[in-house]
DNA sequence: ACCGCCTTCCCGTGTACACGGGATAGCCGA
DNA sequence: TCGGCTATCCCGTGTACACGGGAAGGCGGT
């Protein structure tokens, strides 16, 4: 079931206290091993460079070059370790941008120690351990994009002329765009806002967004 | 810590076997109930409807109707519970249409018995709970779609307001919302522009969308 | 103590939008 | 052939917005 070769575990987490809990933790499983452990990420390139890492345990906030921007930075000294991020932060670009950036799971440390644990493994196993309110702002996220969309037909011209506002311009612009006068846009627009049941430019280009027209 | 009622919990699952470990299992706990367990999504609207059920764990290899299928109507038939998918299904387009559909989280039968009880918490939580291999699916399916989001940091108050103007609300509105003057939200507004480097409503609105800032 | 940032409020002007009307023309299916 | 849909164009009125300015209080950091 275990992999022979324990599973080298490093940790980049600037509160003292909370590092030594889970390196105690850590240690504690027969099948991992974490002797790297820093309280930043350039302490971390300075010293484990080179070194076999499977799974990089990430806090956010550090000191220094901050946990989202140091991500890239820590894929290139170690190709072959999983970052696991494991922070206090669950604002959606922050999380977004972690895993853009290409975490391998998303934890908080608000998840207990087992779970945390377990991640590791997971994450080891080609999983995505996430907590599961990430989980959810991930999901509802991206719900957004497939929507079982639920029968509005837009016109041609109409998606056209969604498509861009949602880029920003006006309706002379668009209108420009599309070689027509502005009051066809004006007039796209109206039976637009009938479909969409809103009242203004930024509430069509919400919903239409809300439900991945464009 | 736990809420004073306990949680009903409905089975469907079609392989007798794995019902009866999983409803003892749930039993064991003190504040789960599981009184409720049928073989088929038809007989579980048949008989239990308008009973009160806080989750629904759903097979989707069922005879009759198929899981993915029948999601929407038992979130119609319970309109309060959330629908934990649990199968041996791992394919991509099962796992998309089943979140589309409405489940809040999705585990597989590899999952032991402690995770999906603790994916029964969870759910009710708020949360959505993901088998790691099912996450993994789902974050590379959209990593596709996210570029990587320059840092825009707004103000709590510029969130706010964002956030409200995708709901369509115009600037009145917000500002009765927040309990603030119009200028204020208008002075809000100028300086999301600003970090936004559009310069209107819809703009602001279909980037903060794009970003996934709200 | 001071500076910077956030939040709050205000004035005024010009522009863009929302929506009530209306109209013409082409295309397609009944 | 006629009604329905789409696309195009137009007028006019009232409203909302964009943005130029200005200002004051609070709060945190130096």
């Amino acid at each position: 079931m275990r992999p022979k070769a324990p599973l080298n575990v490093c940790l980049i987490e600037d509160h003292q206290d909370y590092r030594r809990a889970l390196q105690l933790a850590i240690r504690k499983s027969s099948h991992l091993r974490c002797d790297l452990s820093f309280s930043s990420i350039e302490a971390c390139l300075a010293s484990a460079a080179g070194q076999h890492v499977d799974v990089i345990l990430l806090d956010l906030g550090l000191p220094g070059i901050h946990g989202v921007v140091g991500i890239p930075q820590l894929s290139e000294a170690f190709p072959h370790a999983k970052i696991l991020v494991l922070t206090v932060y669950d604002h959606k670009p922050v999380v977004l941008e972690a895993l853009a950036a290409g975490a391998s799971g998303y934890l908080l440390k608000a998840d207990h120690i087992p779970t945390i644990l377990r991640g590791i493994d997971e994450v080891v196993a080609g999983g995505a351990p996430l907590n599961s309110q990430i989980a959810r702002m991930i999901l509802t996220t991206f719900s957004a994009v497939r929507p079982a969309t639920p029968e509005i037909d837009l016109t041609e011209r109409e998606r056209e002329t969604l498509s861009l506002l949602t880029k920003g311009l006006i309706k002379k612009e668009i209108a420009d765009h599309l070689g027509v006068s502005y009051h066809t846009v004006d007039t796209h627009v109206r039976n637009i806002y009938g479909k969409l049941q809103v009242h203004n430019l930024s509430g069509a280009v919400a919903k239409s967004m809300q439900l991945g027209l464009i």
